[in-house]
DNA sequence: TAAGATAAGTGGTTAATAGTGGGTTAAATT
DNA sequence: AATTTAACCCACTATTAACCACTTATCTTA
C-alpha cells in the first residue's frame, strides 16, 4: 500500500525568533485538501524530527495498534513515538511552531535542513546532517541485499 | 518491465547565467504528453546528474515505499537518494533551471555534455566525461558476464 | 542549389510567488 | 486578572518562473 505523499528535495531554511519553520512551497503543495494543513510532528529514529501529514500519521497509528506490548522493545518504542507526537497546522503563510522538545532533541539553531523522503519530511541541524551523510556510509553488504529487494 | 522512453546520442550544451539547461530537441520530443514536461534531477552514481522523466521516477519511487524505516542501512539509502531529487519542468524554450547543489556535485561550470542512456539522460561536465571515458575501459571478464544477460 | 520557412538554441525582462520579519488580537494558563 | 502563548494578519524583499525577442541552424521546396 503506496502513500499518496512523495516528498524529494532538500532546503534550507532558517527558524525565526517565535520558532516557527516554513514548510518549503514544494513539499507544502503536495498536502490535500482533507488534510487540512495539518500534520504530526515527532522525534525521528535519528536526531532530527519528523513529519507526517495526518493521513498518514493515522495509518501509521493503525500499524502501531498490531504491536503487542508485552514485547519490551515494543513498549518502549511505542511510548517513545507517540509521547513526542505533536499535532500542529501550518499558517496562512506556510509556517508552523517547531516545538521546544524537538528543538532541543535535534539541536536546532538557527539554520535548519528540510528533506523529503517519501511519505515523511526530515528536519535536520545542517551540521548534524552532514555529519550523519559522512560518517552512516552504506556498505557493500547492504547494498548487495538492497539490490535484492529494490531495482533502480 | 521496460520503459517507453529510449534515449541516446550526445549533445554539447551550454548553461547560462541563471543557471539554465537546455534539453536537446531529440530527447525531449520523447517525452510523451502525460508527463507534461515533469521529470526528476538527481544525483548519478558517477559525478553527474542523471534525469528521469517523472513516470520512470514515480516507478523507481513505487519500489522505494516497500522500505521500511525501521531499518538504519534503509534510511539512510531513502535519505540520501531523495533528498537530492529535485522535481522539474522545462519551459515553453525546453530549458529547465539545474539546481546549484547538482551543479557542485558534478563539477559543471559552462559547457555541459548530455547524453542519452535509455530511461534516462546524463549531464556531465564535459572534460570529467572524457576522463571518464579512458579510465573506465570493461574488462574481458566482465564483457563475459555481461554476454549472458544481455544478447546484443 | 538557393531562398524561404521552420525549428532550435540562447539571452534578457517582467510579473508572480516564496521566504522572512514583525505586530495585533484571541486564547489559554497560572 | 495578569502573563504567556498561539493564531492571524500585514508587509517587505529576494528569488523564481513565465514571457518575449533575437540569432543561428536545419529543413523544404522551387
Amino acid at each position: 500500500m503506496s502513500s499518496q505523499y512523495t516528498f524529494t528535495g532538500q532546503f534550507t531554511f532558517s527558524i525565526d525568533s517565535k520558532n516557527r519553520i516554513n514548510i518549503p512551497a514544494p513539499l507544502r503543495k503536495q498536502f490535500s485538501k482533507k488534510d487540512k494543513k495539518t500534520f504530526v510532528v515527532t522525534r525521528g529514529i535519528d536526531q532530527c524530527a519528523w513529519i507526517y501529514p495526518i493521513s498518514e500519521w493515522n495509518f501509521i497509528q493503525n500499524e502501531l495498534t498490531q504491536l503487542s506490548s508485552l514485547s519490551k522493545t515494543n513498549r518502549i518504542f511505542l511510548r517513545n513515538h507517540l509521547r513526542h507526537a505533536n499535532i500542529v497546522k501550518f499558517d496562512s503563510q506556510g509556517r508552523f511552531v517547531f516545538p521546544q522538545s524537538l528543538i532541543n532533541y535535534s539541536s536546532i539553531n538557527k539554520e535548519v535542513a528540510i528533506i523529503g523522503v517519501l511519505n515523511k519530511i526530515e528536519i535536520w541541524n545542517p551540521n548534524l546532517l552532514r555529519k550523519v551523510d559522512q560518517s552512516d556510509e552504506i556498505d557493500d553488504q547492504s547494498y548487495e541485499e538492497l539490490s535484492e529487494r529494490v531495482n533502480i
